[in-house]
DNA sequence: CTGTTAGCGCATTCAC
DNA sequence: GTGAATGCGCTAACAG
C-alpha cells in the first residue's frame, strides 16, 4: 500500500513483528494450534500481515510443497457453447476444492494440444481434463507416462487405461433414429462426426446398427470437424447421394445447423420436407428456427463428474481408471415431423402425398 | 519413461552427461550461443534431456525469474457465448506470446471476483484481464495497488486510472434507437443492464439521450443480471407500464430473448406487434426465431485487443493506462419491422392503422 | 567453454 | 512456544 507494487514476503511480516519466518508461516497457515502458538502472538502476526497487505506466494509454496492447486483443461474450443457449459460446471466444482483452472483451446489441432498439455505438465498442474483426445493419442500417453492424473472429457481412447466421462453415444443415437422411425421415416442419413474421435465412431456405428435392426435404408458420411460449414458440406453430399431421404441425424447440433443450411440451399424445408435431429442440446437449441429436436447431453452433470473424478484421482493416485457414462434424453421439438413422401427433386411426377416440393 | 511418474530435474540431466546443472540450463534455454557452448556438448545434452523425458519445472523457474508466463482472466460466466468468444480470441493472442490462461467465472458475484483475483495475484499471474468490474470496484483497486498490470474487458470503472477496452455503447445504442425511429416507432422502451456496471449505465444514458433528441416517447428499467429471466421480468413490467410501446431496445441479446418471451406471454408477436433490438450479436443470433436485429460488437477484435493491450502493459509497466473503444454496427434482421399502431390491449377500439391485434 | 555460488519465498524437521 | 537449518528446481552473476 505504502509503496506501489511492493510485494511483502513472509520475511517482511516476520521482521515487522520480531518473530521468525517459520513462526509466521505456521500462524498464517492455520497451524497455530498444532504449534501451540500463544493466541496473543497469533493476533499480532495476523494484524501485521493484514497491515502490510501480505498475500503469500503460491509459486514458492508450490515449489516447496509440490502442490500447485491448479488443474489444466484443454478443449477444442472454449467459444463452443457445449464445451463452455461443461467447462463452467467443472470449474465450479474445482473451485470448491480450492483449485484454479488453466484453460486452453486447441482449435482441433493435435499439435496445439501437445504444446498446451506439455506446458501444463511443466506448470505442474495437479491434474488434466482432456477434452480433445483422439482415438489414438500419443499426448495422452505422455500424460499417463508422467503420472499426472487425467480424465478424458466426452471421449475415450483406445489401448490405454484412462479415466473418462462421456455421454451414452449408442443409446443417444438410437433414440434419435427410433424417433424418426416412429414418425414414419424410412430413408435416413447421418452426418457423422470426425472418425478419429471415439464419439464420432461410436455414434456412427450405433447409427448403422439401429438402421439395420429397424430395417431402414441408411447412409452416412463423416465430417472433418465439428463446424456448421462441414455439416453443410457433408449433408449436401448425402442429400445428393440419397435423394429420397426424409430424415437426417446429425452427430451434433452444430452439424445439424449445417444440415439445415444444406436443406435450405436446395429449397427443402425442415421439418416439412426433411426432419433433422441434433445431438447435445446446446443452449438456445429451443430458440432456433426451427426449434431443434435433439438428444440432450446433461452438460453440467458431465462437467461436474469429470471434475469430481479428477479430484478423486488426485486424492488417491492408486485408484484404478474408471469410465463413467452419462445418460442422454431425446428432446422433441420442431425440426422433426411425420415423414412425407420422398422429395424427388429430379423427377417431374408430383409426389404421391404431402405438399408439392417448392 | 522407465519409472512411471518420475520427474527428472535439471540435475538428473546434468549428472547423466557429467556436466553442471547450470550448463545444462543454458543449453536447454537456448542460451547456448551466448554461453559459447561447444555444439557437440549441446547435442549431447539435448539428447540426454530427450531420453530422460526432461520437462522443466515452470514453478521453479517462475520462482527464480519472477515470470510465471500466466495471465489471469475473470469473467462473469465462461458459459456465456459472448464472453466465451472474447476469451477465446484473447487466449489465442496470449498463447502466441507463450502465455497460459488462468480462467475463472464469478457468476456475477463480487465476492467470487475478489477471491479469484486474490488467488491469481498469489499465483503471480503477470497480468489480469478483468471482465466483471463494477463501476466502483475495490478489488480493482487492490489489483492496481499491487502493481499487477490489468485491463478491463467490456467495462470501465470510475475514479481509477486503468486500461480498458469496451464497445462504443453510446453509438451502438443510438444505432438501435434510430433504426426503430426510422421504421416509424415512436414509443420505445429499453430493458437496461445492471446499473452498477459502466456498460449498463452508458447504454441507458445513451438511450434516454437519443430518445430526447428524436422527440420520442421512451422509458427504461434496469435488470439485476444479464439473464433471459431478468429480461423477461423487466420487459413485462415495461410492457405493462407503457401499453402502446412498439419498440423494445435491450441492453444485450440475452435480455432481448427475455423480452421476446415476455411478448409471447402476452400474445404479442415479434416483429409484427413489437420490434426488438438486441446488443452484442451473439453467435447464432441470426438463427433464432425471429432472427435478431442487434448491434454487433466485434467480439474477436475485442478479445484480441484486450490481450494485446495487456501484453504491452506487461512489457512496459510505466505505460499510461489507456482506454480503447471498439466500434459497433447495426445488423438488421427479422426482429424489427415498420411500426404498426400501438397494441392497445386494454381498449375495444380498433387500432387506427396496421393489422388488428390478435 | 564450463563450473561455482547464491538465492527466489516458502514449509518443515528438528532443536531448545 | 519459538528459532535455526534445509532444500524444493531453477537461473544468473561471476569465476576461471
Amino acid at each position: 500500500m505504502t509503496e506501489p507494487s511492493f510485494r511483502p514476503t513472509l520475511r517482511d511480516v516476520a521482521r515487522s513483528v520480531n518473530l521468525h519466518e517459520s513462526t509466521v508461516s505456521r500462524i498464517l497457515n492455520g497451524r497455530a494450534a498444532a504449534g501451540r502458538i500463544r493466541p496473543e502472538t497469533e493476533q499480532r502476526v495476523k494484524l501485521a500481515a493484514e497491515r502490510l497487505g501480505y498475500r503469500g506466494n503460491t509459486v514458492a509454496r508450490a515449489l516447496r510443497t509440490g502442490r500447485t492447486l491448479m488443474i489444466g483443461m484443454v478443449v477444442p474450443d472454449i467459444a463452443n457453447l457445449y464445451q463452455a457449459r461443461i467447462t463452467r460446471a467443472a470449474q465450479d466444482v474445482l473451485a470448491g476444492d480450492g483449485y484454479s483452472l488453466l484453460l486452453s483451446s486447441t482449435g482441433g489441432d493435435p499439435a496445439n494440444a501437445r504444446r498446451q498439455i506439455r506446458a501444463m505438465m511443466s506448470s505442474r498442474t495437479e491434474g488434466i481434463l482432456y477434452g480433445d483426445a483422439r482415438l489414438h493419442d500419443d499426448v495422452l500417453e505422455e500424460i499417463l507416462a508422467s503420472g499426472t492424473p487425467v480424465v478424458l472429457v466426452n471421449r475415450v481412447a483406445e489401448g490405454v487405461a484412462v479415466s473418462a466421462v462421456h455421454p451414452d453415444n449408442a443409446a443417444g443415437t438410437e433414440l434419435a433414429v427410433r424417433h424418426l422411425h416412429e414418425l414414419g421415416h424410412r430413408v435416413i442419413v447421418q452426418v457423422s462426426g470426425p472418425q478419429d474421435t471415439s464419439s464420432g465412431v461410436a455414434r456412427r456405428t450405433a447409427f448403422h446398427d439401429v438402421v439395420d435392426t429397424l430395417g431402414l435404408d441408411g447412409d452416412s458420411e463423416a465430417v472433418d470437424r465439428h463446424t456448421e460449414a462441414e455439416g453443410r458440406r457433408v449433408a449436401a453430399a448425402l442429400l445428393d447421394r440419397v435423394p429420397d431421404v426424409t430424415g437426417v441425424v446429425a452427430a451434433n447440433d452444430r452439424l445439424a445447423l449445417g444440415a439445415l443450411d444444406a436443406l435450405a440451399e436446395r429449397g427443402l424445408r425442415c421439418p416439412e420436407d426433411v426432419s433433422v435431429v441434433g445431438f447435445n442440446d446446446m443452449l438456445y437449441a429451443e430458440r432456433l428456427s426451427p426449434p431443434l429436436t435433439t438428444v440432450r447431453v446433461p452438460q453440467r452433470e458431465l462437467g461436474r463428474r469429470v471434475a469430481e473424478l479428477l479430484l478423486e484421482t488426485i486424492r488417491d493416485p492408486g485408484r484404478a481408471p474408471s469410465t463413467q457414462v452419462v445418460g442422454c434424453k431425446l428432446i422433441v421439438r420442431g425440426s422433426t415431423m411425420p415423414a412425407r413422401a420422398p422429395a424427388r427433386r429430379d423427377t417431374a411426377a408430383p409426389p404421391p402425398s404431402g405438399r408439392a416440393a417448392p
